[in-house]
DNA sequence: TTCCGGCCGG
DNA sequence: CCGGCGGGAA
């Protein structure tokens, strides 16, 4: 199957997801850093527990850089528990606050403002980030446009055919990102490129006036991958899939 | 008892 | 490239 086929196949897959379940207001409880703190308590997690952890958090006030950074270690330890891995978890954390400290004098806002590539290198260099948690910190707290080719993701193309084991991550992520559409600095988008690709943002959609700043490629990106999530967590389950009902089951050869 | 799922360090 | 890291729910 060729590069320009796979693309296609993506762009589909979206088109047929978002047809069938409309946008996921994916992350939704969102300050920036909730939304930071939620992808690093999910590295080899399920949401259930890091909604519990995140709860704890929100009752002992702990969801903020300013929390984190005075908050004895091994209290945060004890609050993020039920996410597990919870005495790297907690040290990770507070690396994170240390790194935003020290480079961008403690504010998100200066940290989110570098470029894409730079700040993805300096995130991947922190001790407990990866591609995976990297990437969701972009997409969702900063609003940059890279997608999260995450575990589902890349089990769901692979049972399609579309990747392989040896597809590295980043090209799993480039794959769907040159599928779902890239930011093209030179020139806006035009009316007759939006309908070769098919977006139609719904001006009813509840998620839209919360969402006004957002451009259309993160909003993409944002989508596809809640879309992804629902397919892994419902249908496309690790040990045996269930393939009687998901909306990707006929692009299944 | 099994299932689930990122990153690091040796 | 493997073992370790930990919990909640089925």
């Amino acid at each position: 199957m060729t590069s320009a086929e796979n693309q296609h196949s993506i762009r589909a897959y979206y088109e047929a997801l978002y047809r069938a379940w409309g946008p996921q207001h994916w992350w939704p409880a969102r300050t920036r850093f909730e939304v930071i703190v939620g992808a690093y308590l999910t590295q080899n997690t399920s949401w259930k527990n890091v909604e519990i952890a995140v709860r704890r958090m929100r009752t002992a006030h702990l969801l903020s850089i300013d929390a984190i950074r005075t908050i004895l270690l091994k209290k945060l330890e004890a609050v993020i528990r039920p996410a597990g891995y919870y005495r790297q978890k907690a040290e990770r954390l507070k690396t994170f606050v240390a790194f935003v400290d020290h480079r961008y004098e403690g504010s998100l806002h200066r940290l989110f403002a570098q470029p894409t590539p730079q700040l993805r290198e300096e995130l991947l260099s922190l001790n407990g980030v990866g591609p995976e948690t990297a990437d969701s910190i972009l997409l969702y707290a900063g609003q940059h446009p890279v997608f999260v080719a995450d575990a589902y993701t890349r089990r769901i193309v692979e049972r399609h055919g579309i990747a392989s084991a040896e597809t590295k991550y980043d090209e799993l992520r480039e794959l769907f990102e040159r599928a779902l559409g890239v930011v093209k600095p030179a020139k806006l988008r035009t009316e007759s490129q939006e309908q070769e690709t098919g977006f139609r943002p719904n001006p009813h959609s509840p998620s839209r006036m919360s969402q006004a700043r957002r451009s259309p490629v993160v909003q993409i990106y944002n989508d596809m991958h809640g879309l992804i999530v629902a397919v892994g967590k419902h249908y496309c389950l690790k040990a045996t899939p269930r393939c009687e009902g998901c909306p990707l089951q006929a692009f299944l050869f």
